[in-house]
DNA sequence: AACCGATGTTTTGCTAATAAAACAACTGAT
DNA sequence: ATCAGTTGTTTTATTAGCAAAACATCGGTT
């Protein structure tokens, strides 16, 4: 069937990669400074005051950010509710791929925060209720990852369902 | 730390989404009809001709696309790799967010499209294993997901890790 | 031969997200 | 008071990805 009306919903994505590093940015100026400017959201970011000011100003319209009398930035409620659910996603997938999957912080970081605002609120939900329980101290779950783990650790003892997953997904490409 | 060095690896990324798909067509073209020309793929992907042209003349400069003496279109051996790896991340992520999270089909079909391409392989990879031997029939892995899921059910009886977790993930906005 | 439909390309325009540069306003030090 | 540095904005330009429209080409009908 092609799939051709699924992925186009991609770009329907309210919140761009971009508008939720304004966010978080601003989120977490608050806590380390105590304000955020547009300068610094742009020095967080690494982008020049000008982008920042006009992608800010495109959230000020949305109603996602407010301006003090002095320029300074907050985020509104729909603008925090926002952020919460974008750590929160990011958070728990971050978790998963390091603390499950073993793969180390960067690459759990990095992977975690390409994907944290495309998940849907289901997924994201349902996989901090997967990761909480895998990471309990249920006997079941412990004893699964026990063995996960080991199993990973000589996994020339288990056969994989396919021949070469490095070649798979491109181990090795350049 | 702001984790400033991390998010702009978002764009590093030299497959993008429309990339991705311009070439995942070309692939179930030549297997649903046993060929592929910038109109099927266009069809394929509800744009264009025009846009599907552009697209395509850049992915024949880069290498991944071939064209035929009579403009019928293929992948080239890098492009097939790269097809390889797309898919097989989608059909784990799919498979994950179906069968063990129990996401709706519709949901895990969205959610793993709009992934697939940014994960890394080092990601799919361990998402593969993890994921073979959970649905394995492993008897730990087996007791394992029974549990989970029963928690599932009744969740009532289970305290979780946040209060409202439907509100953290913003199930109720809109 | 004339026409019609499908195909491929090019041009123009749009939006999002950036950089770069020019500019204005404020702040602080001397 | 001046000068330097910081800040915020605006303007211009670029890139990716699309649409829309114009154009050319080819193939088959009639």
């Amino acid at each position: 069937m092609m799939a051709s009306d699924v992925w186009k919903e991609y770009e329907s994505n309210e919140i761009s990669h971009s508008v939720a590093h304004h966010l978080t940015a601003i989120h977490e100026l608050m806590g380390d400074l105590g304000y955020a400017r547009v300068s610094d959201v742009a020095r967080a970011l690494e982008i020049t005051r000008g982008s920042a000011s006009l992608t800010l100003k495109a959230l000020k319209a949305r109603g996602l950010v407010l301006e003090d009398h002095n320029k300074f930035l907050k985020l509104s409620d729909d603008g925090r509710l926002i952020v919460d659910s974008i750590l929160a996603k990011r958070a728990v997938v971050r978790k998963f791929l390091n603390e499950v999957l073993k793969l180390d912080e960067h690459q759990a970081e990095v992977d975690a925060c390409k994907v944290e605002h495309l998940l849907s609120a289901q997924t994201g939900g349902q996989l901090l209720h997967f990761v909480y329980f895998l990471l309990s101290d249920d006997p079941t779950a412990r004893q699964f990852l026990a063995e996960f783990w080991s199993k990973l650790d000589q996994n020339e003892e288990w056969q994989w369902p396919v021949q070469d997953v490095d070649q798979l997904f491109n181990l090795e490409s350049r």
